[in-house]
DNA sequence: GCGTTAGTGATAATCGTTTTCATGTTACTC
DNA sequence: GAGTAACATGAAAACGATTATCACTAACGC
């Protein structure tokens, strides 16, 4: 998967970027974010640059409910959900290997092959009700 | 929920079109197929009433990979999951009491209120593959 | 029928994301 | 170091789904 990518200036400042945020953010707040921090950086190249960490597994992207994409830097390589705070966009990891057993279990009776599931779970968190 | 609107062929035609079908479609799918089977609508139209009747629970709406919002006429007004066909799109509906109440207690130990989720399972079905 | 009011639809606007393409950098070789 | 092929960047344009606008039409209650 780790195709190999070249290291730019861009780049790091973008890893660098996820790396200190626990929250899943939009292309466009880690963009803004960037700038402000005094890293010149183009959109476009936020971008592409996420999708190929999300390519390569190293971070995170899931889908708001707006439709939007956001993005993390994730601890565990291993496939997991997360449970957000709809107020501060606070995140927490979790397995589900009851989940996991049942998505495939479930394929496999109604004769469905290369099962995938999504699973994301959302809630206000303690100090945001 | 089910605020009253008014009958109008345009709303009833969608409705019917939606009936006859097992799959999910995006909106300019179905405006597209309304057109093709001799009923004139406006692409805006077909999205607020879709917009209604997933908020008067009468679709279910679940957003693919893409982004884009896909409907369908589901069955039961409960809450509830979907094995989606990557290939055709064939939907068998799910239930998944466990996964309700996982949620539920994982939300809890973690101090969140108000939790839900989402959980869409998609494979290849015999058919397909 | 009549008036009120929600619904319709062509079109323009929005907005996140992707593409384009000329230019800048990187990694490699000699 | 210099040369260079391949990849990366970024400003701007293109894209595509969705939403807003607004003049017009049709339902519903009387």
């Amino acid at each position: 998967m780790s195709t190999e990518r070249r290291s730019t200036r861009q780049r790091a400042a973008l890893i660098e970027a996820l790396g200190t945020s626990l929250r899943f953010r939009s292309a466009q707040e880690i963009h803004a974010d960037l700038r402000d921090a005094g890293s010149p950086i183009g959109l476009a190249t936020v971008y592409r640059n996420l999708q190929n960490l999300a390519a390569d597994g190293e971070v995170d992207q899931v889908r708001a409910e707006d439709g939007e994409v956001r993005y993390r830097a994730c601890g565990s390589g291993h496939h997991h959900h997360h449970l957000v705070c709809r107020g501060c966009g606070r995140t927490i990891e979790l397995t589900a290997p009851d989940v996991e057993r049942w998505s495939e279990a479930l394929g496999a009776e109604h004769g469905f092959t290369n099962v995938q599931h999504t699973l994301e779970v959302t809630g206000t968190c303690a100090r945001c009700s």
